[in-house]
RNA sequence: CGGCGCGUAGCUCAUGGCAGGCGAGAGCGCUCGGCUGAUAACCGAGAGGCAGGAGGUUCGACCCCUCCCGCGCCGACCA
């Protein structure tokens, strides 16, 4: 709607303004101010009206009467309003307007001119539209609607709040908490504002000041929950000042149970400092994973406003605020303030709605202003954030609970809770202790679908975790959170959640391999010392080691998905396609008792042990099932180096009662540095049959016989190792010769079929296979393994 | 728009962050093959990335600077 506010003709300045524009202060035409706006119910609330001093106004003359309009804008108001051949009489900037003055539409009262740099003419220039910059600049260069001229309601919008402000205007409100007009408003009394739109326009119309009307599609802010337009009001709240100092020092705890002192401050007689100046100077103490949350941290605490804690709601924590029935005067001292405290200690803060004022005040209390006893209650409560943020104090505190201390060690939560948790309770605990309530403060990001975009149940790509949960179980789930960089935004889909689960399977199977190679092994009389252990046994301790420092840094670091790296590739790499993959002949073909079969027991044993203690944060359930089925714990009591034991030799009912494994036991670095070249060797021999497999030789690797030629650095290593290597390159044979320094490889394979026959046992080659009676079928190594089951009175196969 | 962050193979991550240096790595997945005594398993080989894009600094940049593009959080009486 298009509305006319008179220009007021009686001041010296008025005079001047008509005189330019029509040369006589005197001339009979009236000038009007043409005002634009969506919300007809704001109009009995304007105080003024607002221009851009950068933009041309334009006096356009039609019908009798003068209307000030932006330049820009006259044609198509000429054009909506079917003014009656409009001309312009004069032109000037907006800033000419300054301090005009117009009379209300309708109401015995002014309407000051004002400038304003947020006045634009696309229309819609109204505050409460909210509408965002990029919609707003295709509105203009489309549809134009709007006079260059806001109606400016302080009462009523932020923007207008704030011209009004500069202005000096009241914040004037004369809507209700019911949305509905108050008495003082004329014509409309009574009226819920959305109803008294149309009647209002009617009322206009009446008058003669209404020069258009039509509906409008626009924007408009509504109730994210009953998703009803919402008004804007500007009412009167509570707010923690930031910057103004503390007048009293801060009541400090003493220390009288024991608890660290160095928890509290005692600078009692330290200048007081402002809750802002304080929050700047503790960001700088606390560690922050990751490290820009200081920056982020800062800058917010910098840039913001006063918290304002009032809130209007009919639950909550009640602002022990009372107000003089006589004066009005606000009481809030520390006297009524602890009266009422102690009041909720004993009945909870319902007290504040079941008692009179009058018995949650000191007896005989009577405002320090006027003296009168009479008091009434604030009804506003206190944010919820306040809650949320004395949360440290109330919970760390407590006596309800033992062994905890203020502050906290750790914060953790999304990165959304800067503003949130971690303001709100930096100030609480700012406000009790002059103290940040954390030490260490981590974030993680958000959770992102596929293509990296938020996820909406609106949008269909969420991920429920409890749906996930039910179908796969909180193990896999959670391995899903450790295998992203949680500090970051993570991804999380069907497919990403599937491929957890196969590396969850993975990880299962390769601990199962190894408890199901322990049957029967008893730690307490089998297990083999480390010195005695065979080399490749020795190895894998040895990168067990390796993984435990890697895993035990990072999870002191946050780095969990470096934890999940490690493990998942210690068991597929390190184990699964090495270590295991070794071993099985000699777990499978020595004898059971034998020293060479309980010296891979011994380190799977270990290794298994270890594994759990380490995937117990992380694989909850899955871990205290490997700790139960560890032969250490099954029943009976290890030894000190058995495993399923903590130090000490405790056996512990709970993977989650025992502690990480420690680092250095298998440490060897020298000899990790031989089997990496053995490994390396081991590479080009897998590649040799693979080729020798391509070309239908071979099948298994146990058909292959590989002829190797090194040169001299690399011939003695494997010299060195000579016996050890068929079972390394898992083969029936292996020779290997010395290569000319001056030949183009260092390490040459040949891969022919392996000599002898394949035992039927063990399922290597050998030429010697039929030569024993006993045993026809079988190669020397098994005849001499069933010779030693059957010493031990057991059953050979 | 303002504050902060992210963008390396199909996927999850290394390397790179104020110590820039030869042809950017791993595992999974995929393709092909082997094994059949971890079998709703296991082993191997292979293909696969101009490090979001464009400039700049430098003898030399994934790594430093600028701009652009894409994405996320915050700027809400939601916890």
């Amino acid at each position: 709607m298009y509305v006319k506010f008179p220009l007021s003709e009686d001041s010296v300045e008025a005079k001047a303004f008509k005189r330019e524009l029509l040369g006589d202060e005197d001339d009979p035409r009236k000038v009007y101010f043409l005002i634009w706006t969506t919300t007809p119910w704001t109009l009995p609330a304007n105080l003024g009206i607002a221009v851009n001093p950068q933009f041309e106004y334009a006096a356009v003359e039609a019908g009798g009467e003068v209307y000030v309009v932006a330049g820009e804008l006259v044609e198509t108001v000429a054009a909506k309003l079917s003014l009656n051949e409009p001309h312009i009489v004069a032109r000037f900037p907006g800033s000419r307007l300054d301090l005009l003055e117009a009379r209300h539409a309708w109401l015995d009262r002014p309407s000051l001119l004002m400038l304003g740099d947020h006045v634009t003419l696309g229309g819609e220039a109204d505050a409460e539209t909210e509408l965002d910059v990029s919609e707003a600049r295709d509105r203009r260069a489309t549809g134009k609607a709007g006079t260059g001229l806001v109606h400016t309601a302080p009462g009523h919008g932020h923007d207008d709040f704030v011209i009004g402000k500069t202005y000096g205007l009241d914040i004037y409100c004369p809507v209700d908490n019911a949305g509905r007009f108050t008495a003082e408003v004329e014509h409309f009394a009574g009226e819920g504002v959305f109803e008294a739109n149309p009647h209002i326009v009617a009322f206009l119309r009446e008058r003669g000041v209404l020069l258009f009307d039509e509906p409008y599609a626009h924007r408009y802010p509504h109730c994210w929950r009953c998703k009803n337009p919402v008004i804007f009001r500007a009412t009167p709240q509570w707010f923690i000042s930031l910057d103004a100092a503390a007048r009293d020092a801060v009541e400090v705890e003493r220390d009288e149970d024991g608890r660290d002192l160095t928890n509290y401050t005692d600078n009692e007689e330290a200048a007081p400092e402002s809750l802002r100046a304080m929050a700047l100077r503790e960001i700088k103490n606390v560690e922050w994973v990751p490290a820009w949350g200081e920056e982020r941290m800062r800058n917010m605490q910098k840039g913001r406003p006063d918290w304002c804690v009032s809130r209007q709601r009919v639950w909550g924590v009640p602002i022990p605020v009372f107000y003089c029935s006589a004066c009005g005067e606000a009481v809030a001292d520390r006297a009524t303030i602890n009266h009422v405290a102690d009041i909720f200690e004993r009945e909870t803060t319902d007290a504040w709605y079941s008692r009179p004022a009058s018995s949650l005040l000191p007896e005989g209390f009577k405002c320090p202003k006027c003296g009168s006893s009479e008091f009434t209650k604030e009804t506003d409560i206190l944010d919820v954030w306040f809650d949320s943020g004395a949360s440290s104090v109330a919970v760390l505190e407590s006596e309800r609970y033992e062994g905890l201390r203020w502050p906290a060690d750790v914060y953790l939560e999304g990165g959304d809770q800067f503003r949130g948790w971690f303001n709100s309770s930096l100030m609480v605990g700012l406000a009790a202790h002059d103290r940040a309530p954390y030490r260490t403060v981590v974030t993680h990001g958000w959770t992102l679908d596929a293509q990296g975009r938020a996820m909406h149940k609106s949008a269909g790509n969420a991920v429920a975790p409890e749906e996930f949960v039910k179908d796969s179980g909180a193990d896999i789930l959670r391995l899903w959170v450790v295998s992203s960089d949680f500090k970051e935004d993570m991804r999380c889909s069907d497919e990403i959640l599937q491929r957890v689960s196969e590396t969850y399977r993975k990880i299962r199977n390769t601990v199962r391999f190894a408890l199901g190679n322990l049957d029967g092994f008893d730690p307490a009389t089998d297990a083999v010392g480390l010195n005695e252990m065979q080399e490749i046994d020795r190895w894998a301790l040895a990168e067990l080691d390796v993984v435990i420092t890697r895993v035990l840094e990072a999870y002191r670091t946050y780095e969990y998905h470096a934890v999940y790296h490690a493990l998942y590739n210690f068991c597929t790499v390190t184990l699964s396609a090495r270590y295991f993959d070794i071993i099985k002949d000699r777990l499978y073909t020595s004898a059971p008792k034998s020293h060479a079969r309980r010296s891979a027991q011994t380190a799977l044993n270990y290794i298994a042990d270890a594994l759990a203690r380490m995937l117990a944060p992380i694989l909850v359930f899955t871990a205290d099932e490997i700790w139960e089925n560890l032969p250490g714990v099954k029943g009976r009591r290890g030894g000190a180096d058995a495993g399923a034991a903590d130090e000490g030799g405790a056996v512990t009912a709970s993977v989650h009662l025992a502690e990480f494994p420690v680092a250095g036991v298998g440490h060897d670095a020298r000899l990790r540095e031989r089997w990496v070249r053995l490994f390396e060797a081991r590479e080009v021999v897998l590649r040799a049959l693979e080729e020798a497999r391509t070309s239908k030789l071979i099948g298994s690797g146990l058909e292959a016989r590989v002829r190797i030629a090194a040169k001299r650095k690399t011939y003695e290593l494997l010299e060195h190792y000579r016996e050890e290597l068929r079972y390394v390159f898992i083969v029936s044979q292996v020779s290997l010769t010395l290569l000319e320094e001056a030949d183009a490889e260092e390490l040459r394979v040949r891969v022919e079929r392996a000599d002898g026959r394949k035992c039927e046992r063990c399922w290597n080659y050998s030429v010697r296979v039929g030569e024993f009676t006993r045993y026809p079928a079988v190669c020397e190594r098994c005849v001499e393994a069933l010779g030693e089951i059957e010493a031990e009175g057991g059953e050979a196969e």
